[in-house]
DNA sequence: GATTGACACCTAGCAACACATAGTATAGAA
DNA sequence: TTCTATACTATGTGTTGCTAGGTGTCAATC
């Protein structure tokens, strides 16, 4: 994966990360790792900061936990999170539909 | 389109829509939009100093020329401009299917 | 004849974002 | 005990698309 890819796209794969359930920082981002084959493997400095940035803006919640004296901070989606994501995956297969409509149009 | 999604992305289409055949920038605002089916409604401010990075990097080469008084900068792929869109191309479907295997995996 | 709109190009400066980097701390394996 | 994996925080940086301005031509409308 080279740079600047993602950018703009970060929130959502956050968002669609706890989608499936809450979870703490370095969970969701060995979560996205696999998920995506490897392709995301995305330093901490990337998702920390924007986990903070959503909470900040009411899509996240979260709690402190602590498993076995190391302590976590567990998110989940809230229901404008919730909200925010479906919007985000519609104007991504938009997105995407029209990049492949570009790209395919001189194959 | 919201804001920052094409980041990454920009100068991928702009060796795409350039891929069929010379075109100066303005028509390359307009074949993009159509091409995307209005998705794509990029502002000069984007396209232009991107053509322009996209030159002094060597990916394409322009030269003017004068339509009716109007003038053009007409540009097209270079040898490595059409190399660096295959390899653009290649990544975008890595990236994409690696975004849809995130989402895909919470419906 | 004047104004509007489409055509066609340019640039300076901004703000957001992902990332690099560094630091703190615990648990278990080597 | 040294290393690796786990787990979070803070700060700084570079790229990048976009806003907002500017120049000029041409055709159509008023």
């Amino acid at each position: 994966m080279k740079g600047e890819a993602l950018k703009g796209h970060l929130d959502m794969l956050l968002l669609a990360a706890l989608a499936a359930g809450a979870a703490h920082g370095y969970a969701i981002i060995t979560a996205l790792r696999e998920r995506s084959g490897g392709t995301f493997d995305l330093p901490e400095g990337t998702i920390y900061p924007a986990l903070h940035r959503l909470e900040q803006s009411g899509l996240l919640q979260s709690s402190w936990t602590a498993v076995g004296g190391r302590r976590r901070r567990v998110y989940e989606l809230t229901k404008r999170g919730r909200a925010v994501l479906a919007e985000q995956r519609e104007s991504w297969w938009v997105f995407s539909g029209a990049v492949a409509a570009v790209l395919g149009s001189t194959p």
